[in-house]
DNA sequence: TTTCTTGCAAAAAATTTGCACAATG
DNA sequence: CATTGTGCAAATTTTTTGCAAGAAA
């Protein structure tokens, strides 16, 4: 999935939201731009030392959080316990994890979400959120 | 739902591995057959504790575990952290969490099992295990 | 009596937070 | 310059584990 989000769109966010543009979020902000994978705060914490050695792992916590209540992300808790980030620009959509290899692969369906409205419906219940997670091996 | 198993069952099938039946489990195995809600560590303990204040945390982990192992129970990591336990003689179902509660409404759906099943096909995956949980609220 | 279990305390793993100093608008 | 943010270390939270002592078969 192609995120249109750059970092300047996440900027623009954090800017309107009165929360200042630092060095340490610039470089945590075009990580996440640049890349198209789900990441953990480690993994964002290892890229962003390669481009400020000063980062603190912190401060990786802190700003994903930020960008969580903001909006501008979204934190995903698959199996193995790490939370993983992922741009919230994106339309929704749901995830198929690799076993093997913790790839993530995004899908949708309508008529997954029909159903699943109808499900709760019946129920008496109104879905605030939900989560579907295939977690599968590649068919050879 | 309601569950077929007794700790009777619980015990043979822990019998069969070639455990032993001890006091803190025997405990353990009538809160989890007794009660029919997804509790998590810290309500089996808490439950048990009235029963035989001797008994510890790490036991409850311990069991749970076993019981996993063997697997007599399920368990499922919901949001909010910390892991949640289910007898594993019900037959496969998928959950929907009031988050203004915690309570757990189980349900099936054989359509939305063979969507999925399609679309990890088409993208040349062979589901392994999902997850499927709707966050809701109760409808006034 | 031999082997498996337990309780306790300490270790792990992931994430959060207090605080003094540094950087931003 | 008034505030907000940062790094670091320490605290939290949930779960696991080492070990000496205690129970089961």
């Amino acid at each position: 999935m192609v995120h249109a989000i750059n970092h300047g769109e996440y900027e623009r966010i954090l800017r309107e939201a009165g929360v200042r543009i630092t060095r340490p979020r610039k470089v945590i902000l075009e990580i996440l731009a640049d890349r198209d994978d789900h990441p953990d705060a480690m993994a964002i914490f290892r890229r962003a030392v390669r481009v400020d050695a000063s980062i603190s792992l912190s401060t990786v916590y802190r700003t994903m959080k930020l960008l969580e209540d903001k909006g501008a992300i979204h934190r995903h808790i698959f199996e193995g316990g790490r939370s993983r980030f992922e741009p919230a620009d994106a339309s929704h959509h749901d995830h198929l994890i690799d076993i093997d290899t913790g790839a993530v692969i995004e899908f949708t369906s309508k008529r997954i979400e029909e159903l699943q409205k109808e499900i709760a419906r019946k129920l008496g219940y109104e879905i605030v959120h939900h989560r579907l997670e295939l977690y599968g091996r590649k068919r050879k």
